[in-house]
RNA sequence: GCCCGAGUGGCGGAACUGGCAGACGCGCUAGCUUCAGGAGCUAGUGAUCGCAAGGUCGUGGAGGUUCGAGUCCUCUCUCGGGCACCA
């Protein structure tokens, strides 16, 4: 028993609860009677319920042990309902965070994480999370990273993963390359919101992502209805499809010079383009303003297109993009428009982004705002080609705003395609083009390749080998894993540590048997956890990265519950990669998650808890001085599991008390229970007291367990067990008319309602009342038809309406008819009043629910 | 600018398909208990008028549909989030 005092902030208890004990004692027992573990069973339905898997840095805070509990609560209640439930955890383990502070620790990146790992671990079987602990994996493991290097070995052969120089995001923070997924607010690193990305040419390895562009984006109608609609829309977003045309424009008098090729979704509007705009680091630039006339020295020029390739690099915020001015200069080039083969002139303008379509554009002012700005600043003609069908026509000169509407309208201006219908204009437009060889209809995605290479030491080897003689040679299969060399040298400077580790990098050429070089880069944490959750159906698989008969049985994943930050990153990454399992033929869904939950973030004051922020309360901590299931208990009440919730150490007390409450009643009459008869119910008679409280306690299960099953509402099933718990409190005084039988039913019930949430209580709790079996083997309580009778109300409270205000209120026996209620109600002087020398027009009667008198 | 989500007491939040707004918890007030503190127990607690019975107002705002609206429709304001010169 704790001392009094010790236990909760608040200090001590008059009863004899004391969690610290429980909570080791039943943690013991269910390891002892290995009551979390499962096997593939085709025989028995599954449920695989998991949670995004953890990084495992500094301390574990409340806001993680959030996210677990709502998992435990969903495990917990399939296995109580019958189901085969995989529940497994493990540690996301490598990554830059790990580098760093091993860096500044002066310690290994492998002690560090292994200490993480321990302290993680330590604090999540503290609070009784009911894992398959036998599945835990670690991403940092070679025994989990050489399938990261299989799996990248057959995207190689199947020409998914290549190699490839170009402009990739440096984020001189992390000294390292991020993929575009991981830029955010237009420019800026993921992990560090304040540095703005630089733009670097480095040759690196990517994933083929954009092989999958349609698939991804068309399967997510699969996901409607069971992904939250807004990481849909986010992906949605993300993949950015666009449909348009390609349309080649040739440039006039520049020997040698290759056609532009510009992409637009409005080739209806190709009437009206009065210029061409090249993003300015397109790579025709400079064969343009070799020799050309009629514009500024090259020298200035030349200053000019590096000043406008940097404007977009250091705006400081992402707002300055939007309201950015529109700059550029006039090539002294022209281009011939291929519909009109009239001249048009070639600028460049630093609105003009080479990494979407073809880093080109035509300029049609008329109908594109950016257009209209920018040919407005150069003085470049405005061409009006679309009309709307109805209201005022647009003329050219008096134009503010450009016309952009797709759907009203009509072609003017455009020779042989006037008077059509822009939407039919691009179809005809597309066609004449594709007909001619200038052009063609074309879809173009927002999405580019996943890049992969990262300059740091902590991730998994590329398993590549550079060979003077047989150039690129993949790590041969039987030669995996690739190890990290174990004593790098690590300085954060930007330099991949493993280049400068001579050990690791000089090999020999698995073909010619010749020196040659390893690959030195590592790739990206996010392939680790593309498909981690496959491990966990064989996580000791030794031959393959796992069985696909085990796979077969537990996918797709049920319920996964994670943060919203990961909409695009993880679950993008993940949803690509199980398409590439499918077609290797190692799986046969589409999609790995069928049901996604983004749950809320636990703040405090205002903000997410996080270690730099300095605002995080520590999960162990809350352990140590209110128990596990207090604090699981209160993360769950305060606010639904999708909302944001202010951490708020009154609150938990509140927990705290309720707990206490249930466990002193049991005190008080667990003796008398362990001794108690058998009782049968419906067929024994109940006092009135009985007869109350087992109908409260019936009614109460049946919204909990709706509340469990089909809402997710935690907090008002909670609210729902408080209540009755405060309705067997209020009987107290009765204590006489409630045999004990018939109390073990109420308290058994109160029990087993709390077993998810607060699984330690629950357990003692169940012993408490005569049990030995373990609450683990005990089946949620669904009621029989004969305490669905019991459940119901026999007397009602109905509010009595005159004109929809609610005058009186009525006691009836249930299921009374309208006319009986309505002649009780009208006999009320408060009703009589109000309906006094008027007449009733209508009566609306919803049984056992409202009277609603319509008087006039 | 575009796209989502949310606005309910002093606070966190209830209210399943339109049917008693504010469940449950926190906080606060009073009482009992206690040497005292804590804990526990009991009662009260949206605003407003009234001695009371009782009345009036009340779910960001303005309209509408309905016997009846926190819930449905239209417009609008505020906050939070995502995307953003995407051609």
């Amino acid at each position: 028993m704790a001392e009094q005092g010790t236990t909760a902030a608040g200090g001590a208890t008059a009863s004899g609860y004391d969690p610290q004990e429980i909570e080791a004692k039943w943690q013991k027992r269910w390891a002892e009677a290995r009551v979390f573990e499962s096997e593939a069973d085709p025989a028995r339905p599954k449920y695989y319920v998991l949670e995004m898997l953890p990084y495992p840095s500094g301390t574990m805070h409340m806001g993680h042990m959030r996210n677990y509990a709502i998992g435990d609560v969903v495990a917990r209640v399939k296995r109580m309902r019958g189901f085969n439930v995989l529940h497994p955890m493990g540690w996301d383990a490598f990554g830059l965070p790990a580098e760093n502070a091993a860096i500044k620790n002066k310690t290994h990146p492998r002690i560090w994480t292994n200490n993480n790992i321990a302290q993680f671990q330590r604090v999540l079987r503290r609070f009784g999370f009911s894992y398959d602990w036998r599945r835990e994996i670690s991403t940092c493991e070679p025994e989990y990273y050489r399938w990261n290097q299989w799996f990248f070995l057959r995207m190689l052969e199947r020409g998914l993963a290549y190699r490839k120089k170009s402009r990739v995001n440096w984020c001189p923070k992390c000294c390292t390359v991020l993929a575009n997924e991981q830029v955010i607010n237009g420019g800026f690193c993921w992990r560090h919101e304040d540095t703005r990305v630089e733009s670097r040419e480095i040759e690196q390895w990517f994933l083929k992502t954009t092989a999958y562009s349609d698939q991804l984006l068309d399967d997510l109608k699969q996901l409607e209805g069971t992904w939250p609609e807004r990481v849909i829309l986010m992906q949605q977003n993300w993949i950015g499809k666009s449909q348009g045309a390609k349309v080649k424009f040739a440039v006039v008098d520049v020997r040698g010079a290759k056609p532009i090729e510009i992409f637009t979704t409005r080739i209806d509007t190709i009437y009206g383009a009065t210029a061409i705009i090249l993003a300015p680091r397109h790579p025709i630039v400079d064969q343009l303003l070799r020799g050309a006339k009629n514009r500024e020295p090259t020298a200035q020029l030349k200053t000019k297109l590096k000043k406008l390739d940097e404007m977009r690099q250091t705006s400081s915020k992402t707002e300055d993009l939007a309201t950015m001015q529109k700059e550029g200069f006039f090539t002294g080039r022209y281009a011939k428009n291929p519909f009109t083969k009239k001249r048009i002139p070639i600028w460049v303008g630093n609105f003009v982004l080479m990494e979407y379509g073809t880093g080109a554009i035509m300029a049609v002012p008329a109908h594109d705002q950016r257009d209209l700005e920018f040919c407005r600043k150069y003085k470049l003609p405005v061409r009006v080609v679309i009309q709307p069908l109805k209201g005022q026509e647009v003329v050219a000169a008096k134009l503010e705003t450009a016309f952009d509407e797709h759907i009203q309208g009509k072609l003017v201006n455009s020779g042989p395609f006037n008077g059509l219908s822009p939407t039919d204009a691009i179809a005809k437009m597309s066609a004449f083009a594709e007909q001619k060889g200038f052009g063609k209809a074309q879809t173009i995605f927002r999405l580019r390749d996943w890049g992969i290479s990262r300059q740091r030491y902590w991730g998994t080897p590329i398993p590549v080998i550079y060979c003077a003689k047989d150039g690129m040679m993949p790590v041969p299969d039987e030669d995996l894993p690739v190890l990290l060399p174990p004593h790098p040298k690590l300085t954060g400077e930007g330099e991949s540590p493993l280049a400068s580790t001579p050990e690791f990098v000089n090999t020999t050429c698995p073909k010619c048997g010749g020196p040659a070089r390893r690959e030195t880069d590592t790739m990206d944490t996010f392939v680790d956890s593309s498909w981690y959750f496959y491990r966990y159906c064989d996580p000791h698989n030794h031959k393959a990265p796992f069985d696909s008969t085990k796979v077969e049985y537990w996918f797709p994943i049920d319920q996964y519950i994670g943060g919203i930050t990961h909409a695009i990153l993880h679950l993008l990454y993940s949803r690509f990669w199980c398409k590439v399992m499918r077609d290797l033929g190692m799986v046969k869904h589409n999609e790995p998650i069928a049901r996604l939950f983004t749950q809320g973030m636990v703040q405090k004051g205002g903000v997410a808890m996080s270690k730099s922020r300095g605002n995080v309360v520590g999960a162990e901590e809350m352990a140590q001085k209110y128990g596990a299931d207090t604090g699981r208990l209160y993360t769950l009440f305060a606010a639904p599991p999708e909302k944001d919730l202010e951490w708020s150490e009154e609150s938990i007390e509140g927990c705290w008390r309720f707990v206490n409450r249930v466990y002193r009643l049991i005190e008080r009459h667990g003796e008398a229970i362990r001794s108690a008869e058998a009782f049968d119910f419906g067929r024994s008679p109940m006092s009135e007291t009985e007869r109350e409280l087992i109908r409260k306690t019936y009614k109460t299960l049946e919204r909990v367990t709706n509340d469990f099953e089909t809402r997710w509402h935690f907090n008002s099933a909670i609210a729902l067990i408080m209540d009755l718990t405060n309705a067997i409190y209020a009987a107290e005084p009765l204590e006489k008319d409630v045999r004990p039988e018939v109390r073990r039913e109420i308290l058994e019930m109160v029990t087993l309602m709390l077993a998810p949430m607060t699984p330690h209580l629950a357990e003692e709790l169940w012993e408490m009342v005569g049990h030995s079996d373990g609450l683990w083997n005990a089946k949620w309580p669904y009621l029989g038809a004969e305490q669905i009778a019991l459940a119901r109300d026999v007397e009602v409270e109905i509010p009595v309406q005159v004109n929809g205000r609610v005058r009186a209120r009525i006691r009836v026996t249930a299921g009374s008819s309208e006319s009986d209620v309505a002649r009780v109600a009208l006999a009320l002087p408060a009703i009589a009043n109000h309906v006094n020398g008027k007449r009733v027009v209508k009566q609306i009667y919803v049984p056992d629910k409202l009277l609603n008198l319509v008087v006039a």
